[in-house]
DNA sequence: CTTTTTGTTAATCATTTGATTAAAATATTT
DNA sequence: AAATATTTTAATCAAATGATTAACAAAAAG
C-alpha cells in the first residue's frame, strides 16, 4: 500500500504523467551525463535541466549513480548494438559490411558525437561494467566479418582490420574538438569531411586487405 | 621578507629539498590527473599519493586549478610535441614520415596508455586552452607532410590521411580498455599487436594514399 | 465527497572537498 | 647561538553536493 516509493520499480503503478517527468529527467541525465562525465555531473544541473525539483530526481532514480548506470547502460548499448548485426551477418559480403559499419557508424555518431568519449571514459573507469554484460568477445570472435577477413588476408590478425574501420569512424569523433580547436579545421569542414569518409573508408579498407 | 609564499613563483628561492617536495607533488598529480581526470581528482587523493600533507599542495601550487593546469599543459605538450618535427622536416620522404610518427606515437603511448583519453577529454571541456597554445593549424596546413600528401593523393583533402594515422596510432590506446574487458584480446596479446602496428600502419598508409 | 495513494516542493542534513590558518618544525643567515 | 626565514602539520572553515524529510498538491479509488 505504501510501497510505492520509487515508482520507477513498480510495474503498471504509472500514470500518464509519470512517464512523461520520468522521462523529462532521462532525457535531461542523459543530455548533462554524456556531456561531462560522471563526476563532473550534479544531481542539481540534472534536475535543472529537466525542469524539476532536485528532490523528484531521488524520487524516481534513488542516487545519482542509479540514474547513471541507466544512462550508460543505454549509451554502451548504443555505440555497440550497432556493430553486432552487421558483423554476425553471413548472408554479406565484407565489401558489404564495411559500407555498413562506416555508415551505420558515421551516421549515429553525427547526430551524437560525445558520445564514444563518454563511453570510452567510463568504460575505462569501471572496465567490470561491459565484463559482466553482453559477450563481445565471443560474438567478435565468432563473427562472419573476422572470418571473412581471416579468409581475405591470413597473415595478419583479424582484430587489427577491426580496430582500423572502428578507429578510422570513431576517431574523427573524439578528436575533433582538437583539430577544430587548433583551427585545422572549422564545423562545415569537418561535417563535409564525414560525409566523404563514408565512401572513403571502405575503400581504403580494401586496399589494407590487399596488402 | 615575507612575500616568499608559494615558492614556486620566487625565482632562485629553492632549496634542494623544495624541488624534490614539489617534484613529489607534481608527480603524483600527473598520475592521479591523466587517470582520473579533473573532476574525479580530489586534491586529497594527490597529497596521499604524493605521501605528504594536504596543505602543502595549495602551498606550493595555490590550488587544484593550478596545479591543474601545470600538468594538462604538460601532457599537451607530450602528446602534440611528437608531430610537429615530424611533419614538418622537408629533409624526409613521406615514407619516412609515416613510419616515424607510427613508431613516436605508439611507443610514447605504450608508456603513457592514459595520455590520450586525458588529453582529448580536457580539451573537449576547455576547447579555448588549446586555441590560445602554439598554433598549430598554421603548423600542419604548412606541414611538408601534407605537401607531400597533396601531391601523392591530389583528390583527397589531406586532413584525411592526417586523422587516419593519427586514429589508426591512438584509437588503440583509447579504446583497449573496452578490447580487454570485453574479451576480445588480452594485455600480451594487446602488446604484440602494437608491434606489428608499427610496421602495418605506414604499409596500410600507402596502400590508402595509391587509391 | 471523502479517503487514500501518488507526485511535487521547500527546507534541511550530513558528508565531501577545496582552501586557509596558526602554530610547530626545520633550515638559513647573521 | 640567536634571529630570521622557510617548510610542514593539525585543525578548522566555508561552500558544494548527494540525499532525506515533512508538508502540501493532485489524482485515483472507494
Amino acid at each position: 500500500m505504501i510501497l510505492a516509493l520509487y515508482p520507477q520499480l513498480v510495474m503498471g503503478s504509472k500514470k500518464e504523467k509519470d512517464i512523461s517527468t520520468e522521462e523529462k529527467i532521462k532525457a535531461a541525465a542523459r543530455k548533462v551525463f554524456t556531456l561531462k562525465g560522471y563526476a563532473a555531473t550534479r544531481t542539481r544541473d540534472i534536475a535543472e535541466e529537466a525542469g524539476i525539483n532536485l528532490a523528484l530526481l531521488n524520487y524516481y532514480f534513488r542516487s545519482k549513480e542509479k540514474l547513471f548506470e541507466l544512462v550508460a547502460a543505454e549509451k554502451i548499448q548504443q555505440l555497440f548494438g550497432l556493430i553486432g548485426p552487421v558483423i554476425n551477418d553471413r548472408s554479406t559480403s565484407l565489401q558489404t559490411k564495411l559500407e555498413r559499419i562506416a555508415t551505420a557508424y558515421i551516421d549515429t555518431l553525427s547526430e551524437h558525437p560525445d558520445l564514444p568519449l563518454f563511453v570510452l571514459s567510463e568504460i575505462r573507469r569501471k572496465p567490470e561494467w561491459l565484463s559482466g554484460r553482453i559477450p563481445i568477445g565471443e560474438m567478435v570472435r565468432k563473427s562472419s566479418f573476422v572470418q571473412q577477413v581471416r579468409e581475405k588476408c591470413p597473415g595478419i590478425h583479424p582484430i587489427h582490420f577491426l580496430m582500423n574501420i572502428l578507429g578510422m569512424c570513431v576517431f574523427p569523433f573524439v578528436s575533433s574538438p582538437v583539430f577544430i580547436a587548433a583551427g585545422v579545421i572549422d564545423n562545415n569542414g569537418f561535417k563535409k569531411l564525414l560525409e566523404e569518409r563514408k565512401k572513403l573508408i571502405p575503400v581504403w579498407m580494401n586496399a589494407m586487405l590487399e596488402v
